[in-house]
Order: C-alpha cells, then structure tokens, then sequence
RNA sequence: GGCUUCAUAGCUCAGUUGGUAGAGCAGAGGACUGAAAAUCCUCGUGUCAGUGGUUCGAUUCCACUUGAAGCCA
C-alpha cells in the first residue's frame, strides 16, 4: 500500500511551514485539507499559502471554489482521493495537510459518501417548517425515523436534525443504517498521521499576534472586495474573521470589539480542533515548539519514507 | 478637608429581613458522517476589601481602615 503522510494540527501551529520544509525533502506534493482554503478571494484571512511560502512545491485543493458555491465533505473526499492518485501516480508522497477534522476522517476511515445532489429545496422547506412549527417538532420526526440516531444528539441541533431528515428524504435510508454502510470499506492507502501538539498559552498568543498580522495585512478590504463581487455565501463567510469583519462593516460592531471578537472565536476553534484531534489513537504527536528539522526527522523515522535524493 | 454611595467568581453584576452565595460573559471538558472555521452538550467555593465589635452564629448589623466614584468646599 502507498504511504501517505496526514499532517494535522489546530491553526496557527505551524502546519504549513513544516508540510512545505517535508514536501521538499521527500519529493511530496501537497493536499490542503482545509474547509475554507478552498475558496478563491479569500486569502489573508483563512491564512492561505502563498505562491512565495509554497516555494515551487505543487498545492492541491486550495483556491480553487467560487465563494457562492457550495462545498461538501463528500466533494472533498472525492477531489482529495482523485488528488492523492495523481500524485502517487507521479512515484510522489502525497501529504494531506490541514486542521479540517472531518475532512481527514473522511479519508483516514475512507467513509463512503452515496452520490446525491444537494436538495436546496427541501432544506428550506425544513428551515421553514423550523421557523415557524418549531425545532421540536422536527425534532420528533427525526426521533420517528431514525430513533438511534436522534437519541444521540440534542433537541436543539438544529443542524443534525435537518441531516437526518434530509437523508431519509434523498435516500430512503436512515442515518444509522447509512452511516453502517458507509464504513465498509477498507483504507486504499497507508496513512501516517501526525498532530502537531502546542502548550495551550503559546498556541493562543501565536493566535492572537496572526489575527494583528491578518488586519494589517489587509483583511477588512479583502472582505469588501468579496462583499462587492459576490451576493450569495451558502459556506464562504462562515469562515472565522469573516463574519466578524461583515459585522463591522454593517457597523454592529466597533473595529476594537471586532478584533477580540475573531481572537476570541479562533482560540475557541483551535481548541474544538483539539479535541477533535485528541480521539485519534493512532496519531503520532509532533511538538510544535520543536523545531521543524526534529519534526520532519521524526516523521521520517516513524513513517520510514527515505529522503529523495538517497533513492534516486 | 467634609458628606454620600460602592467594594461579592477572571470580568459585569444579582443576592442573603443574620444560618458562609448565583446569573451572564470569559474559561475548561466533551460530542461530531453531505454547512464542520459550522453546529451542539456539560461544568459555578469564591479570604462576599481589611481589622475589630455586637451575636450561639456576620458576607449581611455597627465602628474604624484602605480603595473607587460622585457631590460640597
């Protein structure tokens, strides 16, 4: 089986500088596995590679989706599985790099996705039904179709809710009996996971001077330009800083409050991150304080991929 | 200098007619299968500013001290 090396950590943990450093060493290519790198125009703030810091060193999966398109883990997992084949095809090590956790499991576990189109109707006929009968009403459709699966979550995930209903709609199936069936396949590749690993305070602070960084880089007028461009965002401006930018704009917010504001909800995310993480029994943890030579050593070592220059 | 008000969780503040206290925010932990940078769940002991007094018992009442705000000089 073909190797494939998954760099995973919360943001701001030093992923990309590492991913391109081990690219080069080891004749890789990279596959970001990012939920909002995808998007084109949005560069400064979802911290995108650019074309300097990438160094030649070839980036699937980033920049590459209008922000009024709507994108899916089960796109990914088909655009990341086409990607990881043209890179092995290549006689390449693909390295999946990002901090997107369901996204990677999608691959890891090689989850199987049924190929439906998304159903833009039936959702906001759900969303209304919510709005105006209630959650719990749709809350108790969900119990009557998929009871397992409903006993799981809470009455007010709103969006889960929505899942198991819309499931049972575009397949007839249950969201149980759905998710049984898609763990049935065996991973195609070798997967070599590494978390990188940060004391919680130096991670935040690292957080806190890139969200400075991002505003005089530019951010406020990235958004702008987005804002002006496109009308429609089903996921785009979901992105952290983001929404915290529209908000000032539409001047709910002072740019002061703004800017703890998107502080605040990045370490929360890097956390949530972590936890998502921390599951993963079979990952081999890198310390972010370590420098990056000790790291790409390691994950050398573990993985025993040689470097390119001895085998060739 | 005089008078008044205030001092309770990291922050903003409730509250206890005297039996040692609780919200919001922050924070922490967790979940996660087609929106995932999303969404959701759980978690509240702190010298009740300090010292002394009254009391069986004081964070609560009284006195003083310290600090903050306001008013009068």
């Amino acid at each position: 089986m073909e190797k494939v090396i998954v760099i995973c950590g919360p943001t701001a943990s030093g992923k990309t500088a590492l991913s391109i450093k081990l690219a080069k060493k080891i004749n890789g290519e990279i596959i970001s596995c990012d939920s909002m790198q995808i998007y084109k125009e949005m560069n400064i703030g979802t911290a995108k590679p650019t074309k300097e810091e990438m160094q030649n060193i070839k980036h699937y999966l980033i920049d590459f989706v209008s922000p009024e398109e709507r994108y899916s883990v089960a796109d990914y997992k088909k655009d990341a599985k086409k990607a990881i084949k043209e890179v092995t095809t290549q006689k390449k090590v693909p390295i999946i790099v990002g901090g997107t956790g369901l996204y990677i499991d999608s691959l890891i576990y090689e989850i199987e996705y049924p190929n439906i189109e998304f159903d833009e109707k039936y959702r906001e006929e759900l969303e209304k039904k919510a709005e105006k009968d209630g959650l719990e009403k749709l809350y108790n459709e969900a119990m009557k179709i998929d009871k397992l699966a409903t006993e799981k979550i809470s009455p007010n995930d709103k969006k889960r809710i929505l899942r198991i209903l819309e499931i049972y709609h575009a397949t007839g199936k249950t969201k149980t009996q759905q998710e049984i069936e898609s763990r049935k396949k065996v991973p195609e590749y070798d997967y070599y996971v590494y978390t990188l690993n940060w004391d919680r305070e130096i991670l935040y602070e690292r957080i806190n001077k890139r969200v400075d960084l991002m505003l005089e880089e530019g951010l406020i007028e990235e958004v702008k330009n987005i804002l002006k461009k496109h009308k429609k965002f089903p996921t785009a401006m979901q992105g952290l800083g983001y929404k915290e930018v529209v908000e000032y704009l539409d001047e709910k917010t002072s740019k002061e409050e703004m800017i703890e504001k998107i502080k605040m909800e990045t370490r929360r995310y890097a956390k949530r991150q972590m936890t998502w993480f921390r599951k993963n029994k079979q990952t081999i943890i890198l310390e972010g304080q370590d420098n990056i030579e000790t790291n790409i050593k390691k994950i050398l070592e573990t993985s025993k991929i040689y470097e390119f220059n001895r085998n060739n």
